[in-house]
DNA sequence: CAAAGCTCCTGACCGC
DNA sequence: TGCGGTCAGGAGCTTT
C-alpha cells in the first residue's frame, strides 16, 4: 500500500540508476495493468534519456529527453526492484507478477512487480502534465513549503465529510492513504469521525503539523512494509513498527496504560468503506 | 459541485 | 487438506 513515504523511497532508489541515464530497452509482459499500456509505450521509452525523476502525491513522474513524461502509480501492491549492473548478468529470474522490465544502458535492470495490478504506467507530453487529471486537481504536497495550518484550514473550509475522508481525498492533500491518515489523526489527538467544519483553528494547526511529522518520520524509517511493499534493493521499511494505532486493534496505544479488559484498547471502525484505527481515550 | 457507493485484482486468512 | 467466503485498499467512475 504505497503512500507518499513509500513512493518517495522508491524514487530515491531509482534516482541513481535512472537520472541522466539512457533506457536501452523496455519489455512489458501483459497488455494492461489497471489501464492498458499506451500502444507505443516501449517505443517511447527505448533510447530515451531520463532527465529527472519526481514524486507528486503517490505518483512517480519520470521526465524523458523526448518530451514525454512517464506517469507511474504503484497502486496497492506495486513494488520496484533494481538489479544493479554487476548482478544483472547473465540475467535475473523473472517471477510471477513481474509485469515491466526496463534495461538501462549501464546494465542495471528495473523490474515492476504488482500482484493486484492496481498500479499503472501512462505517458503524457511533459508540457501537458500539470494540465491533466489527476494532477490538475491535486491538492498541495504536505511536505512542501506551501503547506501549513492556514492552508489546511482553507482546504477544509465548508467540507461536510469527516476529517478522515478529507485526509484521504487527493484533491485536498496529495499523498496520504489509510495508514498515514490514521496515524496523523492519532498524533494530533483528533477523533477521525469529527466533521471537518467542527475543527477549530488550533486543531487544524495541530493536524497540519502531525501530517508533516508522520510523513517525515515514515520516510526516515524507510516507509512501512505491509504485505507487498519493499525497497528497490529488496529491504523492508520499518515504520510499521512505529504505528501508534494502525493495525493495532485491541492493543494499548503508546500513550495509554489502561486496562484492556475494561477499555478494549485501540478501536477499529469502518468509515466510508475503509478501516479506521483510533484510540477513543486519546482522540476526541 | 460534494459526498458516498461501487468496482477492479490477488493473496492471506478464517471457519468448517 | 481443501474449499468457499471475506477482507485489504487507490482512485476513477457512477449515483445521489
Amino acid at each position: 500500500m504505497p503512500e507518499l513515504p513509500e513512493v518517495e523511497i522508491v524514487k530515491r532508489g531509482l534516482d541513481p540508476v535512472m537520472r541522466s541515464q539512457v533506457i536501452n530497452e523496455c519489455e512489458i509482459f501483459r497488455s494492461n495493468l489497471r489501464y492498458p499500456f499506451p500502444p507505443d509505450f516501449c517505443e517511447v521509452l527505448r533510447g530515451a534519456k531520463v532527465e529527472s525523476l519526481c514524486r507528486r502525491g503517490k505518483y512517480l513522474l519520470i521526465y524523458l529527453s523526448n518530451g514525454y513524461g512517464l506517469i507511474w502509480h504503484l497502486g496497492m501492491s506495486g513494488s520496484v526492484k533494481i538489479f544493479p549492473a554487476k548482478q544483472s548478468y547473465p540475467s535475473f529470474e523473472r517471477v510471477k507478477h513481474d509485469h515491466v522490465v526496463i534495461h538501462m544502458q549501464g546494465g542495471a535492470v528495473i523490474v515492476y512487480h504488482d500482484p493486484r495490478r492496481f498500479g499503472f504506467m501512462l505517458l503524457e507530453k511533459t508540457e501537458n502534465l500539470n494540465c491533466i487529471r489527476p494532477f490538475s486537481k491535486m491538492g498541495p504536497e504536505p511536505l512542501g513549503n506551501a503547506f501549513n495550518g492556514d492552508v489546511l484550514a482553507e482546504l477544509l473550509q465548508g467540507r461536510k465529510s469527516n476529517i478522515k475522508a478529507a485526509l484521504l481525498d487527493q484533491n485536498v492533500i496529495a499523498g496520504i492513504g489509510n495508514i498515514y491518515a490514521c496515524e496523523a489523526l492519532y498524533m494530533a489527538r483528533i477523533d477521525p469521525a469529527r466533521i471537518c467544519t467542527s475543527l477549530d483553528k488550533k486543531e487544524v494547526e495541530s493536524l497540519a503539523r502531525s501530517v508533516r511529522q508522520v510523513l517525515q518520520k515514515a520516510i526516515q524509517a524507510g516507509g512501512s512494509s505491509l504485505k507487498d511493499y519493499c525497497h528497490t534493493d529488496g529491504n523492508l521499511g520499518y515504520f510499521q513498527h512505529m504505528f501508534g494505532v494502525y493495525n493495532r486493534e485491541g492493543e494499548n496505544c503508546p500513550d495509554c496504560d489502561c486496562d484492556l479488559s475494561v477499555t478494549g484498547g485501540v478501536q477499529r471502525i469502518v468509515q466510508n468503506g475503509r478501516s479506521t484505527f483510533y484510540c477513543p481515550r486519546q482522540q476526541n
